[in-house]
DNA sequence: GCGATCGGACTCTCAAGGTT
DNA sequence: ACCTTGAGAGTCCGATCGCC
């Protein structure tokens, strides 16, 4: 809330940027500021002071100044309902672009397989086409269903709800409209790949490996491709990883091809190929399915915020093993100065430790996973990672 | 140096919108 | 039902000024 402006004299000095990238004055590196954490309802009067107060009744500054009796909780509009928003940009595009990349810059053999079966017109139709899609083989969707807050400073987890998502403002390439795919498909030039995506790329890696050393996995490779599941019809061709950062995982080779009746994709799911949400809109050549064995696998994706699930066949979550999970989960991210001279560490966690550190990754949270079938046996253990 | 002031950058929430 | 989007609402950083 804006309080009512009184009089500034010749205020007229430019604000700094709170974004703008400070340099160390002895190293010369980028100083990366932490993300601000706000109150949810400041007192009144640091309100009016636009100071920052904390969630104690009174509060610190309150105190400071001794007008701890006048210290309450702001009042906080309620929010305007029936308010018509029009419609939202959609960032799919980039699935679009990226496999128009691919048909013409990659792997000759696809590129001919993709010029024979899929030239410009019947891309256009399937994008336009609207047949319906059979479920998923799972449903792979976060859902803070229950959730814990991490908290190091607490000493590890507690247990209040979280809110639903935090979103977490890391964008991996620029949105564009649909619209504008479709009609500028074929005049459209690659774009190279931006740093935001790489930064985003890294990070999936640091989840990737973490999510092995929670797992106790120890970062093994899936040894063989298994059908997860038969496969199911897209509407849209899948995207196209970036062959020249994941030169080791071709795109399942049926999917590239639309069914001559249906004129949709028959997507496959191969463990060591990328996993695609079955909404749409997350697909992102960023995600990654990895087997760990028959009945474990673990599935990192990006969307606005980045998580990783634990996946188990059948599927069946007990409540001893969300416990286990979350004192693995602190173990593995409670990143203290003594840590490493904790009894019975091994080095992986160790690294892990030390890799969470260094990137200034924090455990948000982790979520028994409710499906889209309403209540019942949680489908998905989903961890919550903030980079910050 | 300290408190008051406040522009505007930044953060967070949650209903609308889009999709299955 | 699920899940993202993005505008609105709110927080508070940091620059400036006046006072002692
Ligand atoms: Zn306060
Ligand atoms: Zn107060």
């Amino acid at each position: 809330m804006r309080s009512i402006p009184t009089k500034r004299s010749a205020d007229k000095a430019s604000p700094t940027p709170a974004s703008l990238t400070r340099r160390d004055a002895t190293t010369g590196l980028p100083v990366v500021k932490p993300k601000r954490v706000q109150v949810k309802n400041a007192c009144v009067n640091c309100q009016k002071a636009c100071k920052k107060c904390d969630e104690a009744r009174p509060c610190a500054r309150c105190v400071k100044f001794g007008i701890q009796e006048t210290c309450r909780d702001s009042e906080r509009k309620e929010r305007n309902r029936g308010l018509k928003r029009g419609a939202y940009k959609r960032k799919s595009s980039e699935v679009y672009e990226s496999r128009l990349h691919f048909h013409k810059h990659h792997d000759s053999h696809y590129e001919k397989q993709s010029k024979h079966l899929l030239p410009p017109s019947s891309l256009k139709a399937s994008l336009s086409q609207s047949t319906p899609t059979p479920p998923p083989p799972f449903s792979q969707s976060p859902q803070l269903a229950m959730a814990a807050e991490f908290d190091p400073r607490a000493g590890g987890l507690v247990t209040p709800i979280l809110p639903a998502y935090h979103h977490i403002y890391i964008t991996p390439a620029g949105p564009t409209d649909v619209d504008c795919v479709e009609d500028d498909l074929e005049s459209r030039s690659p774009t190279p790949p931006k740093d935001d995506e790489e930064k985003d790329w890294n990070k999936l890696q640091v989840l990737s490996s973490l999510c092995s050393a929670v797992l106790g996995n120890k970062g093994k490779e899936p040894t063989q491709d298994r059908h997860f599941a038969s496969s199911y019809p897209l509407k849209h061709p899948p995207p196209i990883p970036d062959l020249h950062q994941d030169p080791v995982s071709p795109p399942p080779f049926d999917s590239l091809l639309p069914h001559p009746f249906t004129n949709l994709y028959n997507y496959t799911y191969l463990p060591s190929y990328p996993l695609h949400h079955n909404h749409d809109l997350h697909h992102h050549p960023l995600s990654r399915l990895t087997h760990l064995d028959d009945n474990l696998f673990i599935k990192t994706h990006m969307t606005s915020l980045h998580h990783m699930s634990f996946l188990r066949r059948p599927w069946e979550v007990s409540e001893e093993g969300y416990d286990e999970a979350t004192v693995l989960m602190n173990r593995y991210t409670e990143v203290g100065e003594d840590d490493h001279e904790e009894e019975g560490e091994d080095n992986s966690a160790i690294e892990q430790k030390d890799v969470c550190k260094r990137e200034g990754l924090k455990v948000m949270g982790m979520n028994a996973f409710a499906s889209g079938r309403g209540s019942g046996p949680r489908d998905e253990w989903t961890m919550g990672f903030n980079f910050s």
